[in-house]
DNA sequence: TAACATTATGTAATAATATAACATTACTTA
DNA sequence: TAAGTAATGTTATATTATTACATAATGTTA
């Protein structure tokens, strides 16, 4: 049975916004972009993100400090995120590559630790930023 | 021939202290640890953070806000950097895994971009905290 | 349904992390 | 030695995130 199955007014606020600008976007941006629909404080925001982010709805971008949808459709819980983001546009794009994260999701490291999560940030420059 | 062969007054200070204490350590706690060395603002901090995480010296545990020294001796850029990150205690540990680095390094990404860097930060329990 | 636990909310204050702006000094190198 | 680049010093401020405490809503279960 799946936990969690309807969000609080507030996660539910939050999470349409972020679904709706569908690229990342920082914590008081979300904040500016909400008050109308009745979040007044930080904390409030902070508090919804981390249960989206919990629950695998959204995730963090740790380099940029910001949130974005999670577009894996199935992706309940992120255990295991992998992005792209272009050091020039700022561009940040989830990477699906079922290869890629088996291999990590598999990968022992020698101090045989037990990972059951990981986040990997790949930099570069984008198609259209190279170019220019 | 190597660029920046020697470290400005402030970024060897900087650099002293993250050795010596050989974890992850905050800026902030940088700076009240290198007060008595005559830097006084956390810019100084900062921007000695900055030069030695851009010529491979240090690297940030993004996902902490935290800095750590290198224990790859010839690592001279930090392009492909990964960790293990234990989530009871908080210890650190830089993965140095050469398929894993080669995987990565390797890795094609579906949009064609160009990376040129990554950062990988894996979650667990280190063995320690896996028996408590 | 009453009692309890859990989760979410509201609000204010503040902590922690990081950068902007500007003036000055030191270091390179042509 | 002049010009350019890198580093420093200093103040102020921007940005990101949490603590603390009171209250309300929701879920669980006896």
């Amino acid at each position: 049975m799946l936990k969690q199955e309807t969000l609080s007014k507030n996660q539910q606020i939050v999470l349409d916004y972020i679904e709706k600008v569908n690229e990342p976007i920082k914590a008081y941006s979300i904040l500016h972009n909400v008050q109308k629909k009745g979040i007044k404080a930080p904390l409030q925001v902070y508090r919804a993100l981390d249960k989206l982010v919990e629950i695998g709805k959204i995730h963090k971008i740790e380099s940029r400090n910001a949130f974005v949808a999670c577009k894996n459709s199935n992706c309940q819980i992120s255990k295991a995120t992998a992005f792209s983001i272009c050091e020039s546009c700022e561009e940040v794009s989830e990477i699906s590559d079922s290869k890629l994260s088996k291999y990590l999701k598999n990968f022992q490291d020698k101090a045989g630790m037990k990972f059951n999560k990981y986040n990997l940030e790949f930099f570069g420059l984008c198609k259209k930023c190279s170019v220019k």
